[in-house]
This record gives C-alpha cells, structure tokens and sequence, in this order.
DNA sequence: GATGAATGAGGATTCATTCAT
DNA sequence: AATGAATGAATCCTCATTCAT
C-alpha cells in the first residue's frame, strides 16, 4: 500500500546559486579533512566552514560519506588533471623524469592528506580503497611504460622487473611528498626534486643520466 | 585551592594475573585496529578480543587514547628491538644494504597499520604523531650514516646529500611495505627485497653492485 | 600549535521555539532538584519533565553540571528579584524588620532546597558555593546596615557587632525557612513571621518593639 | 532445594584487628565526606584513606550506605556524649544559655558537614533525615523545656511559644556554627558564643540578661 | 532552498559490588 | 581476614540524521 519511500536522494541543483553552495560545501569538506583530520569532519563542521546552516548539508549530500566521496572524487580528478600536461614531447629522457616528478611531486603534495586518510577510510569503505589504487595504478603504470622503453632502447637496465620498479621508484616519490611537511627539515622544492629524479635516474640505470659514472669513469 | 578531581590513574598491575590482562588488552587492541581500523577499535571490542569484560579495560587504561597510546609504543618497542640486529659486522656493502631493508621492511609489515593509523590521528594526537617520526627519524638516521661512510670512502656517489638521500630511499622502503598488501600482484618477498636493495645500491651509485655497468660496460 | 579540540560551547538560542524549549529546561532542572535530589538529578530525567527527548538537552547545555549551574542562577536571580521590594517608605522600624523578614523567609522557602544542594556541590564546585555565599551576603549585609541605623538613632542596642548580629539573626530566618518542611509540627506562616520578627526585634534591644518590657515593667 | 543465598550480613569483628581496621574504616569514611563531600565518597576512596585494600571494605560494611549510616551514627553519638555534660548544676540562667551555646555550637562545629550532608541523602535515604531530626529534636526540646522554666518562673516572656522560639534560636545557633567556616571573616569563638548568647537571652526577654534595658533604663 | 531545533541510537566511562587467590 | 582483579548495569555524552518552520 503506498510507494515505499525511500530517502529522497538529493538532487543535482538547478540553480547556480545552489551549485554554489554544494561546491563550497566539498571545498569546506576538503579543508575539514586536511586541517581536522577524521575527528573532525561532521556535517556540523564542514557546513559552517562553508558558511550554511547544519540542515543544508542535507539538501546536497544523502549522508556524510557520501561527501566524503564527492571530496575524494574532487581530489582525484584534480590529480588526474594535472597529469594530463604533456610529457612526451620532450625528448631527453632525464627531462622527462624530471617533469613526471614535477607533476607526481605536486600533485601527492596537494592530495595526500585527503588521499592518505580515503585509503584508511572511515567506514572501511571499499570503494574509497579502490579510487587510491586507481591513482596510484595510473601513474605507476605511466612510470612503468616509460621505464619498458628505455629497456628497449638499451637506455635502462633491463635487467628490472619495470612493473615493480615502477611501484618502488612511485612510492618514494609519493612518501616524500607526504611526509615531506612532517619535517622540521628545510629541503627546498628544488632540491628534493632533483635528487629525487637523480635518484631515480640512476636506480633504474638511466644512460646520459647526471650521476653516471659519477666519479668520472670506472676502475 | 579548589581540590582538583583528577582521574586516578590506573596504577600498574601488581600481580601476574593483572600483568597477564593487561598485556592481552594491549594484543588485543592491536589487533582490533590492524583488522578493522579505526570504527571498530572501541574498548567494548577490545575488550572482548582479549576475552574480558569491559569494565576491566578501565581498571588497566584510562581511555580508550590511552590503550592506543600503549598499543603504538609497543609496536614501535618492537620495531626498535627488531632493529638492534647486528648488521656491521658484515662487510660487503651490498650485503649490509639487502640486510638493513631486510630489516625494515619486516618491522614495517608488521607495523605499518597501526603506524599510519597513529600517524593520521585519531583524536590528532602530537605525542602519537611524534613516536611515529621518532621511529621514522631512528632508521633515516642510520641510513644516513651509512651512507656518508660509503661516500668518505669513495665507494658511492658524493654528489648526494645524505640526509635527502636516507630520508627518499628510505621513504622507498616504508612505502612499498605498507602498499603491498593493497595490491592484488604476487611479488615474493625475496623479489621485492631484491629489487629495493637493488634499486637501493644504484641509487646511491655503489662501487660493486649488481647493477653496476649493467650492460657490461658504457659505449 | 596543537590545536585544541574544545567543545563548541553551546550557542543561545536564536529562535522563540529554542529559546522556549531552554527554559523549559531550566524550570525542569529545578524542579527535579528539588523534588529528587542530586540522585534523581540526570539529563534524561530533566529531559523527560521538561518533555524533550535527552538528546535536546545537550542542544542548550554542556553538561550535567553546566545545567545545574543555570539552574542555580536562576533561583538566585529569583532571590535578588524579589528582594528589591522597596521596603524603605514603611516608617516604623519595627513593621520594616516584619517585611524583611516576610521577604526572606519567603524567598528562602523557595530557593533553599537548591541552594542548600548547590552549598554542597555535586561536583564540590567552588562557583556554586560562591553564589550561595553573595545571596547570603546580601541580605545579611542589608540587614547589618539596618541595625547600625537603628543604632545610630539610639532605637537599638548599641553593644552589639551589627555584621555579628546581623549574620545571627540572618542565620535564624534563614534555618528556620529551610527546616520548616522537614517539621511535623503545623506552625503556620504567619505565627512563624510574628515569632521571628519579635525575637530579632527583641534581640537588638528595639525600643517599641511589641515585647519590649513584656511583664509591664522590670522590677 | 538449598537455603535461599542472601548476601552473609557482614559479622561484627571478633578480633582485635578486625576491630580496629572497622574503626579505621568508619573514621575515613567521616573524613572523606567531610573533605570531598559525596562526589568523593567511594568505597575505594574510604578504603584507601584507611589504608586498606578496596576488597576489605566488604568484609566489614554491607554496602556504602551501610558505612554512611554507621558515619552519621557515630557522629550523631558524638553529639549526644557531648551533650551529657550536667548545665543543670549551673544556677543563673544567662550562664546555663551560654553553657548551652557552647556546647551546641561545638557539637555542630565538628558534626555539621557530615549532619547537613546526611539531611539531603544521597539515596534519599529516610532514615538517615531521621537521624539527623532527632538530633535537632534533642537540642531543641531541651531549650524548649528550659525556656518554658524560665517563663514559668516569670523570668522570660511568657508570650513566645516555647516550642517555635526554642526551633529559631536552635536554627541560630546551628546555623551560625555551619555557615562560620565558609567566611572570610575572623570572629573568634568567644565572641560568636557571646553574640549569640546575648542575642539569645536578649529575644527571650531574659530577666537580668547582660543587655537588659541596653541603655540604662527605658523611657 | 534554507534554517536550526529535535531526535535517539550508539559509544565512552564510572563505580558499587563480587570473586578468585 | 585481606587483597586487588573482574564485573556489568547505569550514566553521561556525541553526532549523524530528520523535521517543522
């Protein structure tokens, strides 16, 4: 007898006025998680850090988590945007390191902390695992392709499995741009990419690299 | 002059039995939060993992904080007792280096949950975050040395700044211990181990690793 | 730095509906003290009689103790309010010490059960008692001032410390209102009044007061 | 089938020991309520202040009302001992009002903390208010008892129910002697006593009291 | 759409009392 | 008789969500 009534899922907004204020509440949902942390992040707090009373919250989002999705979304495509910068017109390989650096260096450095606590998750939310993995599979995955063809064009050691360099060499890019702002320690921008593309170059053997035969020849 | 109603700490146990709870309410939260994180981790759970009722929590812990606080020291005494293992005695550079990662990565599996855990924060917690950087600052530090001893003695690439060097290579080994089990790949330890270390050696330019001059010679 | 996690104080409440709801609250919260006592005082039993559910209860109070803090102001803002009946037009000094005390013994009777409670302090708090401590000041120190008047116009004994007696006499208006409901005994309010009255104008030595040489004559 | 298991009402102590660890134990539990109120009265916390372990405290007391009851009754004991020294040998009747003041106001100096305590119940416990009303009882109809002599003998004003003024010069006295602790103010004991007993003589309208016609003769 | 008051299930904590040693 | 660990019902409090205006 009657329809059952289901939660009336909120709906896109139609007005600008109302896209407004759904952006500014994953904005202020974004900068809850980065500055608060889980312990933190309440409808309560996320609404008046975006200026909205507490009920407003409800007309956007079905529940907490399900904003908590729509920040992690907004990070990720965020990511995946501005790993959309052109590297493959640049020729030298080393340059080429440097720039994926750049990208995965800035990029982990503006997500990590939303990244970091999503793979946690709350709620143990499976989904939330997923969309991390896929992050991280998409650069780790871009790095081994680049590392496959240097091994074919003699340029690298072949003698690497590229798939798991790839994933080694990745994640210590992705843990010193986290852990980076945990130190007292003053390494300037510059520099931690330098060496961590000098690093890498050398890791994988990278002919022409800055540090080959770094004494000026061997034995 | 007004009397300050202070928590009476709990005192330590004073008979084995007390001890013989009170470590299993330790295990137990371990436990609890390396299998189901943060939402399941409540003193009723631990509580009941460590078969007691839950009003003995309270007579061991003053909080559910404080269990945690002693859940990370002992996974973080752990990781220090597991470091103490003798590795200068062996004297093939190489082989110090496959030891030392050995090590880490070992004490990190075990560890790395719990870790991070801490490391995000519950209730974003200082004195949590800093026994984790302690631990992180413990094996960079060591690194660091060894690598500087490897440099003074022209065996690696003296270009490198050996703090940034230990703290990205090192960042390489967290990583990559902590990710594993995320993914769905079959690498055995042994390949993985062998690959940092590899990676590791020809980071740091080492004179007499696997990979050096890996295609028989430069052009 | 270590950002500190208070609890957003509850905020006054901006509608008439809240507003409404809070005295509700309040009104409960002292009428369960006074009908229950400490044991019966919780947030669900002043939830209920104010009939909100418990949750509303934390809506407009910290804690338990933040309520009971209200509570407390508001008898005592009850006491001051009624005491500003002018009583200076009445010329007579005897009829003057007739009204206080009718003032006193009233306002006493509906505030001591709280008070008395508050005295004694759930929490020992030391503000509670300070505010019982100024209602009673003040009225003493009305009192104290009557009696030096009285003094000065040569109406009343001259040898007796005014704070002194009037802290006495205070003393007995003040006890006598509080027992008054324990008792079996059927004194009715107006012989109590009369009784009290006559014994402070008797113990000041008032000159015409009703009792004064009450055999007609010494000697 | 089997006697029905009620809790075995603890014995009184057969030995010396036992005894005395009763005693010890009666003793803190008056010192905890008087210094910490009822927010401190536990049983560990009275076991402890005995110096004994928290499990002892059952073989002894069936519970924590049973100790507060044997608190109030040792105090209330105290009280009555206190009260059996002989005034009647004393023949002038101000010196009998202030022999009694003395004595009421010492009585009520040690025991009030614990007295007005036991009046507000933690349980609302019935018998314990009783307790406490038999005690005024006894003072007051004693007063009552003296005061009817004196009006009997034409030595105070015969127009003051005995009954109600013995009740409010009762109240005076006890009142001063609890409220005394919680001012600033120094008033030396003798002075109180002598206040309070002229205060007293004066409202009775004793024949030869010390303020008798204060100002050397009535009009 | 927006508001903020209201809700109550769920979680943390206390503490009087019991029990094994 | 003494000890102190163990128990769990009762209590305080939180917070995601709903609702009346």
């Amino acid at each position: 007898m009657g329809r059952q009534r289901t939660k009336p899922a909120p709906t896109p907004p139609t007005t600008t006025r109302g896209r407004r204020t759904r952006d500014a509440l994953i904005l202020a949902g974004r900068e809850v998680l980065e500055q608060q942390g889980w312990s933190g992040f309440s409808p309560e707090a996320v609404a008046q850090a975006a200026g909205v009373s507490y009920g407003t919250f409800y007309t956007y989002f079905e529940s907490k988590d399900d904003l908590l999705h729509h920040v992690v979304r907004s990070v990720a495509g965020e990511m995946f945007a501005s790993s959309l910068v052109p590297t493959d017109t640049v020729e030298d390989p080393y340059a080429r390191i440097v720039e994926s650096n750049r990208l995965y260096l800035r990029a982990w450095d503006q997500a990590s902390k939303v990244l970091r606590l999503a793979d946690q998750g709350g709620a143990a939310d499976e989904s939330l695992r997923k969309m991390v993995l896929e992050i991280r599979e998409f650069y780790v995955s871009r790095a081994e392709k680049g590392l496959r063809r240097l091994q074919e064009e003699g340029l690298a050691n072949p003698r690497l499995n590229p798939r798991l360099t790839a994933l080694a060499l990745g994640s210590m890019v992705e843990q010193v741009a986290h852990s980076r702002d945990s130190l007292d320690e003053p390494f300037d921008d510059e520099m931690v990419l330098d060496h961590l593309s000098r690093l890498w170059a050398a890791a994988i053997g990278l002919r022409g690299a800055p540090d080959e035969g770094w004494a000026g020849g061997r034995g």
